[in-house]
DNA sequence: GATGTGTAGCTTCCCTAG
DNA sequence: CTAGGGAAGCTACACATC
């Protein structure tokens, strides 16, 4: 049997091998062995890629070679092959060059040592090779590439500098998947590494957490950080395999590198200061192992002692039970009145400061867990009240207890009145505290204590306090330090009188997201309205009246009337005030219009309009222009406020590439188009009127944009608007409404086709894009004819201006027309049938296939 | 102000639809690879197996028509593929090739042009803000409360808004 | 600049590994 | 038995070639 006979046996099975070799050894020491050998690696090498006879071949030939070194340690042939593949790398042919490379990657592998020319060689050839114009040639060349790595980490070293420029550049997400796979993990390499678990490809991805990181051994050699970012990542990607391979990697590599302790695996994520990584790790790591989940106890000690960790535990493991109904499991939870007692004994522990941010996140966890209890008990349910109200009135705590806490007061009170007159208590108490004075009479009038006002006062009076609020009274904006101003100008009782306002505030702003009552059936709003929200609203303390804007927003909700006096109000904000009165504005004015519909506008339409027109378009202020962004959309989705105003600008700053950085925006919008677009008929007709205008809007930025902009291109941004107004996509409920909107795409050949007669000669590259879109309308058949003759005699119109095009453009032109002629015939038959044959349903959902017609 | 709220028109999407959170959590849904902003956009086909779906459930009258040529259909295709199934792979070794034009060396340049390697932000997602419809539907002061956009048969008084339950 | 060629990305179908 | 990976086929687009 000859070389090439034995090598040609090896494509048929990989079974035959073992016996092959044998055959293959014998024959190694002719003299036309090697040349023969490598005349089956130029047949082997011109074979294109996806062959398995070649990978079955290119295989044996690796297990030769490895057979070979058992055997005959000096017997070298690995050098030979690679030198005379090495040849091959820069051919013309594209399939030799993948050949070749993927067999280098092969031979060098097994290589023991290897002569310095030729290794020089194999380096700079690679080296160009992965920047190869074929990607399939750069995957295999960075293989190989990949095989030269050696531990230098000095900064420079070339090979692992080029991977990694490859790791972050390479079009190709194979190329990029390759070296993932192969490049060393290295403290110079790892945070290359790690950020390919935001690659845009969800298989790169998914090989972070599957593949790379378990590599790595113990995550503690990753600082908390990265710990938390790769974690958040994984667990919040969008593509549940991701999110699978990282719980996976938790659950099974993280966990034992933490001695299979979750405590001790939580405290190594800092919960304290993560905690929605970690209630999200527990969620994982229990759906992954369920029965340390059902093992979980919860002694008497564990309460007693509780830490940031085991509290957190015990809290997500209560919102799994309550989430599946495991009512069972819940009852390893204490009840209300224990669990008031635990929390009582952290309110105590607070005041001990070293340890006060850790018993701020287990009264947290507490409370959460309070708040999924069963709240049935009286008895628990009145020490609860008492507890939390009485931390209220005693304490200082952050904001998100207080938050947390007031929600759960909503709950444990029998009426909205209830708790509002309790929270009435509290603030009373709160503001009190703050203004204590060895002289009562020295107390402001417009400061007096809430509980010294006429509780009876109703939401006409407030009103009549806030109509005072016109704009000219609003002080104007001071410095931005305006704290630091505070601090200097005040003296230590009206600071203390400052924080304590700030204190009602903030309780007033919570308690008011948690209520609905009707403002004049709850004389407890009015009250606070006028004593507390309306003078802080008026004062010179930024901080204060920042927070006062958002209570008085708050108040507005629940006040129709309320809400209509105070539009100005919020729109002198905007003009007048920093950016933080701005966005309250945005937000104030946009929820005040969602809840009382776009009517309760009618008198400051204009204004309204023009300040969130102003906001969206200003590129120097991302939040701001985000929060517009956000605001319109509910308007337009929602109570339909100025849809045809807002749609053009809005679809602008979406495409615009100066709101690349702004990936709020984007991301609401990105949102906000095919909701809006697909959720009705009238608003995809919307998006069409303006089609043109938008399109031909963006055409002219384009233009005026330096190439590393030109991301986006018009064509790209058209075919993107047009599926919005595709009516195939309508979200119907019903099947018979999918008869909506057939026609939409033939108008927006029409507007096109005017469009076309307005553009000057100079802009032929409009023209032409135009042009093309004709092409890839959905333009159904079963329209009516009148439709398609509409057409055709604008088309008619357009040839008398007798406007110069290219060939391709005029051909695209005359397979639209000649389309368009096809289907007014066809339509008319079909009228003319249809006088005597009710319906034709064969047809109805048709397309037309404009490159195909006659 | 009562009957004012009663005569406020109900502009909800929702009032073509008998459910809310139906569309909502189809848009949602559908929505949740496509987050990402234009630029990595994808124009998401209609997949032609939904569309002939469609056509057959309201085309019932043809049901056995369709199902008859469904039929046929497959078959065809099954034979067509076992047909082309064969394809040989076979390589041969026996014939010498040529090293002159096997290593000739390419006329024009290998190497991937420089504009090629120009990305968009390394290759990598940009933060994702997790928008969806309770994002959009909610207050901007009120984080608790979702916009409860009824049907307009709805009779009651309450403003549009209302606080969630959940 | 018209034309053909090649590739990327998609869907659909099939197989196989878990 | 199901899901995921891979191959085939299709389309749209980019590039090269003349």
């Amino acid at each position: 049997m000859s070389v090439s006979a034995v090598v040609s046996a090896s494509q048929k099975s990989i079974a035959s091998h073992r016996k092959l070799c044998n055959r293959l050894f014998l024959l190694k020491d002719e003299n036309d062995f090697l040349p023969d050998l490598l005349g089956c690696l130029n047949a082997l090498i011109r074979i294109k890629r996806g062959n398995p006879n070649a990978e079955r071949v290119l295989r044996f030939i690796i297990t030769f070679i490895n057979y070979l070194q058992q055997k005959i340690p000096d017997y070298d042939l690995a050098q030979p092959i690679l030198k005379h593949l090495l040849k091959g790398v820069d051919a013309k042919d594209k399939v030799v060059r993948y050949r070749c490379c993927q067999a280098i990657a092969r031979v060098t592998n097994m290589l023991r040592e290897i002569d310095d020319e030729l290794y020089g060689t194999l380096r700079s050839k690679l080296l160009l090779r992965v920047r190869d114009k074929e990607s399939t040639v750069r995957v295999e060349a960075a293989i190989a590439l990949s095989r030269l790595q050696d531990q230098d980490e000095t900064d420079e070293n070339e090979v692992r500098d080029t991977l990694l420029f490859l790791l972050q550049s390479d079009p190709s997400v194979d190329v990029r998947r390759a070296v993932l796979l192969n490049v060393e993990v290295s403290n110079k390499t790892l945070p290359f590494i790690l950020e390919r678990a935001r690659d845009v490809d969800p298989k790169n991805r998914r090989i972070v957490y599957a593949k790379v990181l378990p590599k790595i051994g113990d995550f503690r050699y990753l600082n908390i950080r990265k710990r938390i970012r790769i974690l958040k990542w994984g667990l919040k990607d969008r593509d549940e395999t991701v999110q699978l391979a990282a719980a996976q990697m938790l659950s099974t590599s993280w966990i034992s590198n933490a001695n299979n302790n979750l405590l001790e695996l939580l405290e190594r994520l800092d919960v304290v200061n993560n905690e929605e990584i970690a209630v999200l790790v527990l969620e994982n790591f229990f759906k992954l192992r369920p029965e340390i989940f059902k093992d979980l106890q919860f002694e008497e000690s564990f309460w007693k002692e509780l830490t940031a960790e085991s509290s957190i535990l015990a809290r997500v493991f209560n919102s799994i039970c309550v989430q599946q109904n495991l009512t069972e499991l819940n009852e390893r939870i204490p009840d209300l009145v224990q669990l008031t007692f635990f929390l009582e004994q952290q309110y105590v522990r607070m005041r001990n400061e070293t340890v006060y941010e850790e018993v701020c996140f287990v009264i947290q966890q507490l409370l959460h867990i309070c708040n999924n209890m069963n709240l049935g008990d009286e008895i628990g349910r009145r020490k609860l009240l008492g507890c939390l109200s009485n931390s209220l009135t005693t304490l200082e705590l952050p904001d998100q207890i207080v938050k947390l806490q007031i929600e759960l007061m909503v709950k444990l009170c029998t009426s909205e009145l209830d708790f509002c007159s309790l929270m009435m208590e509290v603030i009373t108490d709160v503001y009190e505290q703050g203004h204590e004075t060895p002289q009562q009479e020295q107390v402001e009038p417009n400061k007096s204590s809430p509980s010294e006002l006429d509780t009876d006062s109703d939401a006409r009076s407030s009103l009549s306090a806030a109509e005072t609020q016109s704009p000219d009274v609003i002080p104007e904006v001071p410095a931005a330090n305006a704290e630091e101003k505070l601090a200097t100008q005040l003296n230590e009782k009206d600071i203390k009188a400052a924080f304590s306002e700030l204190h009602c505030l903030t309780y007033i702003q919570f308690m008011f997201e948690n209520i609905t009552s009707d403002f004049n059936k709850n004389h407890f709003l009015p009250t606070i309205l006028q004593s507390i929200i309306i003078p802080s609203v008026r004062s010179h303390d930024a901080p204060i009246r920042e927070k006062g804007l958002k209570c008085l927003g708050l108040s507005c909700l629940l006040h129709r009337e309320l809400a209509k006096e105070n539009i100005t109000l919020y729109l002198h904000c905007f003009t007048n005030g920093d950016t933080s009165l701005q966005l309250i504005s945005i937000h104030v004015i946009c929820d005040i219009i969602l809840m009382f519909g776009p009517s309760i506008a009618e008198d400051h339409e204009q204004e309204i309009s023009d300040m969130y027109l102003t906001a969206l378009s200003d590129l120097e202020n991302q939040e701001l222009q985000a929060n517009a962004a956000e605001a319109i959309s509910k308007f337009l989705m929602i109570v339909h406020f100025h849809d045809d105003l807002f749609i053009k600008p809005l679809i602008i700053q979406y495409f615009e590439p100066n709101t690349f950085e702004n990936q709020r925006l984007r991301q609401v919008l990105g949102y906000f188009f095919p909701v809006y677009a697909f959720g009705s008929y009238e608003n995809q007709r919307r998006i069409g009127n303006v089609f043109c205008d938008t399109l031909l809007h963006l055409m002219e930025i384009y233009d005026s944009l330096d190439d590393d902009d030109r991301v986006l291109t018009p064509l790209n941004i058209a075919q993107q608007i047009l599926d919005w107004i595709d009516f195939e996509k309508l979200y119907m409920l019903h099947d018979n409404l999918k008869l909506e909107n057939q026609d939409l795409h033939l108008h927006i050949a029409d507007n096109i086709i005017d469009a076309l007669v307005e553009l000057e000669d100079d802009e032929s590259k409009d023209k032409k894009l135009l042009i093309s879109l004709l092409g890839k309308l959905k333009i159904p058949r079963t329209l009516p004819s009148q439709s398609y003759a509409h057409t055709i005699s604008k088309l008619e119109t357009f040839e008398q201006h007798g406007i110069l095009l290219d060939t391709s453009s005029s051909n695209m032109l005359n397979k639209f027309a000649e389309a368009m002629e096809y289907n007014k015939q066809i339509a008319q038959k079909n009228e003319e049938e249809t006088v005597h044959v009710v319906s034709d349903t064969e047809e109805d959902t048709s397309m037309i296939d404009v490159k195909r017609e006659p | 102000t009562t009957e004012e709220q009663q005569n406020q028109q109900d502009y909800s999407i929702s009032s073509i639809y008998s459910s809310f959170n139906e569309v909502y959590g189809y848009f949602d849904k559908s929505l949740k690879h496509n987050w990402a902003g234009p630029e990595l956009w994808r124009i998401q086909r209609l997949k032609q197996k939904a569309l002939q779906d469609a056509e057959n459930r309201t085309n019932s009258s043809s049901a056995l028509d369709a199902a008859s040529t469904n039929d046929t259909a497959t078959s065809i295709v099954s034979v067509d593929k076992k047909r082309r199934k064969e394809v040989d792979y076979t390589i041969d070794f026996s014939e010498p090739i040529n090293e002159e034009s096997l290593f000739a060396p390419a006329s024009a340049n290998l190497q991937l042009p420089k504009n090629h390697w120009r990305t968009l932000n390394r290759n990598l997602l940009p933060d994702d803000y997790h928008i969806d419809s309770k994002r959009l539907l909610r207050l901007f002061l009120k984080d608790n409360a979702l916009i409860n956009a009824r049907s307009n048969s709805s009779t009651t008084s309450q403003p549009e808004a209302d606080v969630d339950p959940s």
